[in-house]
DNA sequence: GCCAACGTTGGC
DNA sequence: GCCAACGTTGGC
């Protein structure tokens, strides 16, 4: 089993609507990087669990922890001309972009802001606190995992 | 709203 | 294959 983190902007798509989803499940999609879109169609399996990240709002953070449910497979948002997510070189014969499917599992107690991982040697080498990062989906150690879980 | 960092595109 | 231009991400 593996361990992610996977960013969303809480204005578009906060723990809270996850949380709100009927089933609480969700296709994780509209990710259009070829890194990201690797690791989706290649490493994430069911039952894997993921940090829910809140990115670009008042306070970047931790928020939350959700399950994978479906390991990846083809982002049909990118076959729809109406979607914001189309992507007209997505061919159906041979999909370019993939997703998985999300469960809600539970809210931290508190969220585990950015400014004080950055500050913390116990996720060092994590992406995220590193400048510059621009990963939306990123895997966190079992190691990295359980320390943030110590902070909570 | 600004802007640094970085990915993608396309001309050559 | 290089690289300038452009678009996007995301912290601040």
């Amino acid at each position: 089993m593996k361990y992610w983190l996977m960013k969303s902007e809480p204005d578009v798509f906060g723990i809270d609507d996850l949380k709100k989803t009927p089933g609480r499940i969700e296709p994780w999609n509209g990710v259009r990087n070829y890194q990201v879109r690797n690791m989706m169609r290649d490493d994430m399996k069911t039952g894997d669990l993921a940090f829910f990240y809140h990115s670009n709002c008042k306070e970047p953070g931790i928020a939350g922890i959700m399950e994978i449910v479906r390991k990846g497979y083809p982002d049909i948002t990118a076959f729809d001309p109406n979607s914001q997510y189309f992507d007209p070189k997505s061919d159906p014969a041979e999909p370019r972009w993939y997703c998985v499917d999300v469960r809600y599992v539970r809210k931290l107690k508190r969220v585990i802001t950015l400014s004080e991982l950055k500050e913390l040697s116990g996720v060092a080498g994590l992406p995220l606190v590193r400048r510059g990062n621009r990963l939306s989906i990123m895997p966190v150690s079992r190691q990295q995992w359980e320390y943030i879980l110590t902070l909570e």
